[in-house]
DNA sequence: CTAGGGTTAG
């Protein structure tokens, strides 16, 4: 038995761990305080509670509250503060929320972390109903306030709400921080509002701040959204010290603007020059590969992170496995799904669904299944994948069945959605339920058919021999129709030998794409079948005369 | 004795 200690002594203690940093032996000295029946006071417990925060342990939380409102210590302005901050950390918003009510002082501080607590989790709603909650009672929200909304909305994608909120605060005389403008520049890139980005940048140089590596890495950002790839790199050169956060939004910058090669080049530089690579700046430069085309080079760059001994995330995983499916390497998809299991992100939404897409285009459909039923949290891409995968395999039943599920599970299907199971239709010679779902798609759902969706239907109709309908489909087109239509028509023409429309098809191909040999093969081969040697000796001829040669066939699997 | 906010990869 520990000899019985005075409660100063074991209080004065708990502030020394607390000052150290200890937070462990905050909470197990507090503990042996109470075991030897010491009452705590309003000094003490909001120490106890911020050691509680640091270890988000909720635990001890509630118990620490529980002590105070038996106490009658709850209604003291410091034990609120800090009993509002740690469930914030712990994400009990509501509790926090409650506590705040019931305030005796009114507090920005307190009110501020409930903004941004609910921003982290991305409640935009609530955040912004906190925010003009705490307006009504009289508290002005500070420039804090604002960033915490402000980062609220990027989180869900409401950009156009940060940026109003931006302006707001500035037409409210609070003079935006350095905080702020990193939080607000993301929105301005995705907004493509060059002028507000002018601005802002012109109010970053005139206040000075033009080594925050947050605020140059943002500008960065910004200028690549933008597609004004020369001021991105000019701001990027003016930077005074390379910055790992810069050099990683120079390259998404770089590969957005369809200059992969560059970000690849600018990449291999950064790693000459001996920078301490992380997983952002690997994942940046593997994404800029397998968003251009570049698989192979994504492979590589894959294996010589790992090698290099940085470990991949959830983030990294969906951008290697498109890689992996588009050139069928099943060994490499299989072992980033294997590394996904033993680092526990195989639960990610993100992760479960390229997973889906890997193994549909690896031929595995039925792992594809299984990896969606294990997926704890679907979402739109998760239901797109598996029904693209079905429309892959030509699976048209249980395409059909996926797409009626997600409408039951509660998801609204969008364009792709409409492309996975069209095509699926398509494929297995479905016209009829094809026709119904391609007329639902604006009369129920309204959503506007794309280029993708009337291609589905040329081939549809054209699969069925109903090609004089699926010409006066692409004449009704709202848009100008592109080559893959025209392709579509083209080759059910050549399948059911029907020269006029392939003709008007093969006009528009020879003029679209004009180097594309399989247009003039499918032509020729129409009119060999009705026998018109003549005009297969025309067609011949002009290949010839553009130097083309018919391409030899390859495929992955 | 308590106390809030940032960039870059899907």
């Amino acid at each position: 038995m520990q000899k019985s200690s005075s409660s100063s002594s074991i209080q004065s203690l708990i502030y020394a761990c607390s000052k150290l940093n200890n937070f462990e032996q905050v909470l197990s000295l507090f503990s042996r305080m109470l075991y030897q029946g010491h009452v705590p006071d309003a000094f003490i417990l909001p120490t106890v509670v911020k050691a509680c925060t640091a270890l988000s342990n909720i635990k001890a939380g509630r118990q620490a509250h529980g002590i105070a409102s038996v106490s009658g210590l709850d209604s003291d302005p410091y034990v609120q503060s800090s009993l509002v901050h740690m469930y914030v950390k712990c994400s009990q918003l509501k509790d926090a929320r409650k506590l705040l009510d019931a305030m005796s002082e009114p507090d920005v501080v307190s009110w501020s972390a409930l903004v941004s607590g609910y921003a982290r989790v991305g409640h935009v709603s609530e955040a912004k109903e906190a925010f003009e909650d705490m307006e009504r009672k009289g508290i002005e929200p500070n420039v804090v306030s604002s960033n915490g909304l402000i980062a609220g909305f990027n989180q869900s994608g409401c950009y156009s709400e940060s940026a109003l909120m931006f302006q707001m605060m500035r037409s409210r005389g609070l003079k935006p921080n350095g905080t702020g403008i990193s939080s607000v520049l993301p929105a301005v890139g995705d907004l493509e509002d060059l002028i507000l980005g002018n601005q802002i940048h012109g109010y970053v140089i005139k206040m000075g701040w033009g080594s925050d590596k947050c605020i140059v890495s943002a500008l960065i950002d910004m200028y690549g959204k933008c597609r004004c790839s020369s001021q991105m790199s000019r701001v990027f050169d003016e930077m005074d010290e390379l910055d790992i956060g810069a050099c990683s939004a120079l390259i998404s910058g770089l590969s957005r603007n369809g200059l992969a090669d560059k970000a690849l080049m600018v990449f291999r530089q950064f790693k000459d020059k001996g920078m301490d690579l992380n997983v952002v700046s690997w994942t940046s430069v593997i994404a800029a590969c397998s968003q251009n085309g570049k698989d192979m080079e994504a492979l590589d760059l894959f294996r010589e992170m790992q090698i290099a001994g940085v470990k991949p995330n959830s983030v990294t995983i969906p951008c290697i496995l498109p890689a992996c499916g588009n050139t069928a390497a099943l060994m490499h998809g299989k072992a980033a799904h294997g590394f996904s299991i033993r680092s526990g992100i195989s639960g990610d939404v993100y992760v479960g669904s390229a997973l889906i897409d890997m193994y549909a285009k690896c031929g595995r459909i039925k792992i594809s299944r299984l990896c969606f039923d294990r997926m704890p949290t679907r979402n739109l891409v998760s239901w797109n994948a598996i029904l693209g995968g079905y429309a892959m395999h030509g699976k048209a039943k249980e395409a059909i069945e996926i797409f009626h599920l997600m409408q039951r599970s509660g998801q609204k299907p969008d364009l792709v959605s409409f492309t996975g199971i069209l095509s699926a239709c398509s494929q297995s010679g479905l016209t009829e339920e094809g026709q119904c779902y391609f007329n639902s798609m604006f009369r129920e759902h309204g959503i506007e058919a794309g280029v993708e969706h009337y291609t589905c239907m040329v081939s549809l109709l054209g699969r069925a021999g109903k090609l004089e309908e699926a010409y006066s489909m692409i004449k009704k087109m709202p848009f100008e129709p592109n080559g893959c239509v025209w392709g579509a028509l083209l080759s059910f023409c050549r399948v059911h030998n029907n020269i006029a429309l392939g003709e008007i098809a093969a006009k528009q191909l020879f003029r679209l794409d004009p180097s594309n040999p399989g247009n003039y093969i499918l032509l020729s081969n129409i009119y060999a079948s009705k026998g018109k040697w003549r005009e297969v000796d025309r067609v011949r001829g002009m290949m010839n005369k553009i130097g083309l040669r018919k391409n030899p066939g390859c495929s992955w699997i």
